[in-house]
DNA sequence: TCTCGAAATAATAATCATTACGAATTAAAT
DNA sequence: ATTTAATTCGTAATGATTATTATTTCGAGA
């Protein structure tokens, strides 16, 4: 997923393109891990000295919504990053020192004979933390 | 697990009986489901008017520290419940609309084949979100 | 039972992430 | 170029969590 992609998706939602969203975005295309909203907004504060995290936040959630981002919780923090979706559903090994991630193609919904019935399955989460060979 | 062995194994770690404690192990050991700090301080106010989100987040993180409490993230907010160690390691579905759990013995560490090598893995999370039969 | 020191609590303030809102600006359709 | 709705800015409010300090309480030992 490139900047331009994600921005002809956005026009096809209906979504004007703006010099924030395309900042936003590429952040997102250089950096393949998790970033923290706050973390943004210090990269975007250089070309724009004047934006407000509701700005911010806003574009995180409404680039999650149309699925070009995906989102998880770290640490009490909601961190952001480029849904890959060129290998489809996955989940991550995510390392506690420096963010970085690694793709685990297993997925524990595949392989799970637990009872569910009665049971409305919405979601899932399963992630695996630990330290990457580079902070190890 | 009830109110007196954690209790005890308090004593034996060398954390002090106080009212305020028992009370926070009555509310986990009657309610088998995750509940949010605020919760928690709701019901304790009925019994002591005074005390202070201090009493109710250190005793919630010591409690967990010494493995009576575990401790999950939904929706921004820290959640507890009593750590059902009488059938060991398992994960949750968890309810969206009421907070209830259903254990899952199911732990996709167990059939994960993926290669991690070179990766230290230190904890992982599992956890399957929807609705109970009751919020169906 | 009484005393004392350590641990725990209460009351309050501070911090941090997130959300909200009115006014001003801007993209893009006509 | 004009219009209009979307977007942003600037700032303030909210809500969860953490920190601080003075006071109280627990419980071990005299």
């Amino acid at each position: 997923m490139n900047v331009e992609t994600a921005l002809q998706r956005l026009k096809e939602k209906g979504f004007k393109r703006t010099k924030q969203r395309e900042r936003i975005l590429e952040i997102f295309v250089k950096q393949d891990q998790y970033i923290a909203a706050k973390e943004i907004l210090k990269e975007i504060q250089n070309d724009f000295p004047g934006v407000s995290y509701d700005t911010i936040y806003r574009n995180l959630y409404m680039l999650t919504d149309v699925d070009i981002l995906e989102a998880t919780e770290l640490g009490g923090e909601k961190h952001f990053r480029l849904g890959c979706d060129t290998h489809g559903h996955h989940h991550h090994f995510i390392c506690t020192t420096c963010g970085k991630t690694k793709s685990i193609e297993f997925c524990p919904m595949d392989s799970i004979n637990e009872n569910l019935h009665g049971y409305d399955v919405e979601n899932h989460k399963f992630e695996i933390y630990g330290k990457c060979p580079q902070c190890h």
